[in-house]
DNA sequence: AATGTATTGAACAATCTGTTCGTTATTGTT
DNA sequence: AACAATAACGAACAGATTGTTCAATACATT
């Protein structure tokens, strides 16, 4: 349930899809965005949106529920898109050792996702920081947080328990790895990749996190 | 320039407001705050405001240029408190050995805004986190930022400079205490303010940022 | 009690939202 | 190429919200 569109349709032909649904949907996406990095996302009318997309008023309402969902449709694909790249990096490394470091899986997520990043600039720009508003801010830490969450409480269990409770620490290295990204993007991506994943080692490997791995 | 009001008046009578003054714009602030609680930043109206404060709706336009501005002002109240408490601290343990160790006073910084919070968390949580809207987040991270930058930024001069950038650091920082007040107030206090500060400085004296120090 | 001023409530234009519906243009299919 | 399906259009609409104005009233300070 992607969008408002999927309502009518059955499940007999998810082949192909009308070139007039794909067209007004991306022109959509595309006018947010940009209208984004412009005026920031809560001083963006639906008439902006529809204005710059050169779209009617009824056929953006025919796509989707309202602003958010616009948006959230394109954060969704971006999220498809990162997982995709997630998947075909852990398939293309897999255990060339013929072991499962979990510690190595770690550093392998953060860095693909600073490059995820990193390929996808314009558009991560439009999202965090100052300017995506609170809903991106949200619905990414939530989608990081999770992430890190599913790796760190697989180290929990076979762990003492530290002192810190868990979801301080993962909240923690969630704040510190979208704060990094937030000053990467802002300053226009002035260093590698590689070198602002070992900068994010660096700050987040303290002496409590340290227990969990 | 803290509200609509002082535009008027010279500089001639400072002594005694109008008791109406003070009556309305406690009204209206106390309005925001309960609103907030209940249904979250974004989705108070300003007639929602006025129908609690029991306020006609010139009589808020008279006060405040919009929604916006009534939450700043409340804001500013609270930081109001905190320098207050922070500099009665300050001098009520001025220097007893008689040199002043700038370490000892980040400590005591961090600290007192750990109990600040603690005095007022009611208010707090109406401000972080989810339910504040990304006004008082943005607002509050510069303030805290701007804190720490000057209290980093003296210890910056007397140090080797280290890989990570200065500003990193200090958004890093930033957003690691946040991130700590957050959950903290999320989770209702679970632990004292000694204890969560004493988090803090686990989870943020990492080795880079111990450079500073 | 007298004067100054804060408050009130209604009315107002302006903007934005989300919906409806008859018409037109484009698409996928035959 | 012609057809049926359907997506897009655009104008019009009700409803909500914002921020302003103004004359009448209530209250506070002196």
């Amino acid at each position: 349930m992607e969008t408002k569109q999927a309502k009518g349709r059955g499940e007999g032909t998810p082949k192909l899809i009308d070139r007039r649904i794909q067209r007004t949907q991306q022109l959509l996406q595309e006018a947010l965005m940009s209208l984004i990095l412009e005026k920031g996302y809560d001083a963006i009318t639906v008439q902006d949106i529809i204005d710059r997309a050169n779209v009617g008023r009824s056929t953006f309402y025919a796509h989707f529920l309202d602003k958010d969902h616009l948006f959230t449709s394109g954060l969704e694909k971006l999220r498809d898109s990162f997982e995709e790249q997630h998947q075909k990096m852990r398939l293309a490394q897999s255990n060339p050792k013929g072991k499962t470091n979990p510690d190595e899986q770690r550093v392998e997520m953060t860095l693909i996702i600073f490059q995820h990043v990193q390929s996808y600039h314009l558009i991560y720009k439009a999202l965090v920081g100052k300017r995506g508003g609170e809903l991106a801010t949200q619905q990414i830490i939530s989608y990081v947080t999770n992430m890190l969450h599913e790796h760190l409480s697989a180290a929990w269990s076979c762990k003492q328990p530290s002192e810190i409770p868990l979801e301080v620490v993962v909240q923690f290295m969630a704040s510190t790895l979208i704060s990094l990204l937030t000053w990467w993007l802002d300053h226009d991506l002035p260093y590698s990749a590689e070198q602002m994943n070992g900068w994010f080692h660096s700050l987040s490997r303290t002496t409590a996190a340290n227990n969990f791995f």
